[in-house]
DNA sequence: CTGTTAGCGCCTTCAC
DNA sequence: GTGAAGGCGCTAACAG
C-alpha cells in the first residue's frame, strides 16, 4: 500500500508536505506542489480515509437508515439524501432495517462503530426509542424521517399524515361513500397513529360513525401471507364501499386480495392510499393517493443534519420540525356512488 | 470517546487484556473477562472500526455499486447481496452510479479510499474499463454483476440475455407477430448487445427480415424526455405489431408514449421486456417479461466475492462465470394476431 | 514555505 | 494469563 511516506521519499520532501498538498492547506511552493502531485500520480496514491478520520475525529460520512429498500418512497427519499449529502461534501451510506427492531439495533451499533458523523433514521417504530437513546448518548446527531418517536426530542421531517387522511376521507365522502374502512400500519408507528386520527376526525366531520371493525391495524412492510387481510374483509358487515390504505404497500396488498376474490377497483370497491407507487406504476397510474414528497424528505432532512453538524459545540438550540404538505393526486380508483348504494366488497 | 484504555484503567488491567476480551483471542481468566465485560457495559464502550481496520489492514466491508437505485431489479439484487454479506460476517455498503461514468469513477475512488475488502459492480458500460482497471491495480477483488466489460477478465454473474431475447421473440412469433421492433439500451453495454443478438438470431430462425429502422439503441436509465421514442415510433413504416424492450424502464417509457397517443397494449401493439416491474406493479401484472432472478444476482455474486477474499494469496485461480437462466412469465401484454393483420402502432 | 514530534484507537509481537 | 512496546496512515501543533 502506498502511503504519504512513500511519496514523500520519492519526491524528496517530508510527509507533512505531502499531506498539505493533498488537503490544500498551508503554503506550498508551486514547484514542490507540482512535484508531489506528479509522484502521487506515478505511484497511484489513494488517501486512506480511515487513517484520516482517526486523527480528525470525524469521518465526513452520513448514514441513512431506511425501513424498506424495495419501497419507492424510500428509494426516492434516498436519492434526495444522496444529492444533499454530496452537495455538502459528505459521503452517504445506506442501511435497510426492514422494519425490524433487531436489524435496526445492529445498524445503530455499526453506525457507532464506524463513527459516522450523523444519521438519518426512519425509525421502525416507538420501540426504536432505546436505539435513538444510544445515538444520543454517544452524541451522534440524528434527524428522524417520516416518523416521530415519543420520548425523544430531535430534528424531524414529517409528512402531514393527519391532514392527508382527512383529505382522502373527504374525497371519498364527496363521491358519496359512507362506509369507509381503514387498513393501517402498526399503532406503534407515529405516522400510522396520525393517519388513524385523521380518519376518525374526518368521519366525525362528515357525520359518519366510527366502527372499530372497519379498521385493521397491521404492518406497513410487505408480507407474503394475505390471510389477515382476508379475515378483515370477511369481518366487515356490511362491507365497505371504500378503503383507505395507510401506505402504498398495504394498498397493493388489498388490491391483490380483492382481485383474488374477483372484486374490482373501483367498480366494486374504491381505494385510496398514502405514498405513490413509483415510476414503475406509471404504466397505468390509477390509484388516487397522497403523494408524499419523498425526495424532499431525504433532501431537507440531510440539510437539517448538516446544519446541526456545523453548529457543533453550540448546544441548546431548539429542535426543528419540518412538516411536508399532503398533496392528493386524484386518479381513477374511486367511483362515485349514491349514498344508498348497496354494493359489497366481498 | 471511550477507548480500550479507559476500560483497561477502570478494570485494573492492561489495554491488551481488554482487546483480547473483545476479540475472544488468547487465554483470559473468567474472572478478568467478566470484570472487563462489566466495565465495557458501564462505560458504553463501542469499538472503533476504523482504528481496528487500520491495524488489521482489512475492513470487513463489501461495497455494492448499482446503476439505478429506483429500479426494482437492483433493489432486489441489493437485498440478496445484503443477506449474503451478513451471512458471511461482512458489512455491505451501497452506492448508486445512475448509469453515469463520472459518478462511477467517484465511487471507485471512494471505495479505494475507504479500503473496502471487495466490490460488487454493475458497471455503467464498456467504458467502465478504466475504473475496473483501477480496482485491479489496487488489488481490490471485484465481481461484475449483470454486465461484462470487454478487456477485463473477472468473476461475473450474468443473466442469459441472448436466450431471453430469443424467448421473447419466439413468443411473439408464436402469436403471429412478424413486424417486431426492439428498443434497447446503449450498445456500450454487454447485456444490450446480447439482447440485440438474440433478437436478430430469433428473427432469422423465424424467417423474418431484420430491419435497422425497427431497432432503437438508446439508454436503460429513466429519462424525462420521451421525444426520441416518439421519433422512433414515427419512423417505423409499416408500424410494428409488437415491441421488445431491453429492460423494464424502457418498457414503461414505451407504454407511456403509446398511451399518450391513445394506443393501447396489447390491443394495438404487443409489448414484452426484460426484468419484472417489482412488487408495486402487482396491482395489475400484465406485462409478459423475462423475469431475471435479481435476488440471486446479488446473493451469488456476494458469495463468489467472499470466496475470492478467503483464498487471498492464492492467485491464478480461474475466473468464474455464473449465467442465470432467462425465465419467461407470460401475462397479457401480447395479443395473438393473424400474420396478415394490418394493425398499426401509430 | 517546510520539517519534527506526538498521538488518534487498536492489535501484533514478544516478554514475563 | 497478562503486560509493554511499537506501528497501522495520517494530521495538528509547534518549530524553524
Amino acid at each position: 500500500m502506498v502511503t504519504i511516506y512513500d511519496i514523500a521519499a520519492k519526491a524528496g520532501v517530508s510527509a507533512m508536505t505531502v499531506s498539505r498538498v493533498i488537503n490544500n492547506t498551508g503554503k506550498i511552493s508551486d514547484k514542490t506542489r507540482a512535484k508531489v502531485r506528479r509522484v502521487m500520480e506515478e505511484l497511484n496514491y489513494v488517501p486512506n480515509h480511515m487513517a484520516r478520520s482517526l486523527v480528525l475525529q470525524q469521518s465526513n460520512v452520513l448514514f441513512l437508515l431506511i425501513t424498506d429498500i424495495t419501497n419507492p418512497f424510500y428509494t426516492t427519499l434516498a436519492r434526495g439524501a444522496e444529492d444533499a449529502a454530496k452537495k455538502h461534501g459528505y459521503r452517504l451510506l445506506f442501511g435497510n432495517s426492514d422494519e425490524s427492531l433487531d436489524k435496526e439495533k445492529d445498524y445503530v451499533d455499526a453506525i457507532l462503530a464506524t463513527r459516522a458523523d450523523g444519521v438519518l433514521v426512519a425509525p421502525a417504530g416507538d420501540l426504536s426509542l432505546p436505539h435513538l437513546e444510544t445515538l444520543r448518548l454517544h452524541q451522534v446527531p440524528f434527524v428522524l424521517l417520516d416518523r416521530e418517536v415519543p420520548g425523544m426530542d430531535s430534528d424531524v421531517v414529517l409528512g402531514d399524515s393527519k391532514e392527508g387522511a382527512r383529505k382522502l376521507v373527504d374525497h371519498l365522502t364527496s363521491q358519496g361513500h359512507e362506509r369507509i374502512a381503514l387498513i393501517n400500519g402498526s399503532p406503534q408507528i407515529s405516522s400510522a397513529r396520525l393517519r388513524l386520527e385523521g380518519y376518525r376526525e374526518a368521519l366525525k366531520l362528515n357525520d359518519l360513525a366510527f366502527d372499530e371493525a372497519y379498521v385493521l391495524e397491521t404492518a406497513f412492510e410487505p408480507r407474503s401471507d394475505l390471510s389477515e387481510i382476508e379475515r378483515w374483509l370477511d369481518r366487515m358487515d356490511p362491507a365497505p364501499t371504500a378503503i383507505v390504505a395507510g401506505n402504498n404497500v398495504l394498498a397493493v396488498e388489498v388490491i391483490r386480495t380483492l382481485h383474488a376474490r374477483g372484486i374490482r377497483v373501483p367498480e366494486q370497491v374504491s381505494l385510496v392510499c398514502f405514498d405513490d407507487l413509483g415510476p414503475f406504476s406509471e404504466i397505468d397510474p390509477f390509484l388516487t393517493v397522497i403523494a408524499q414528497q419523498a425526495y424532499q424528505f431525504g433532501y431537507l432532512g440531510t440539510q437539517m443534519l448538516v446544519e446541526r453538524l456545523q453548529e457543533r459545540g453550540v448546544t441548546g438550540l431548539p429542535w426543528k420540525k419540518i412538516v411536508l404538505p399532503a398533496d392528493m393526486i386524484v386518479r381513477r380508483s374511486v367511483a362515485a356512488i349514491s349514498p344508498t348504494d348497496g354494493r359489497s366488497a366481498r
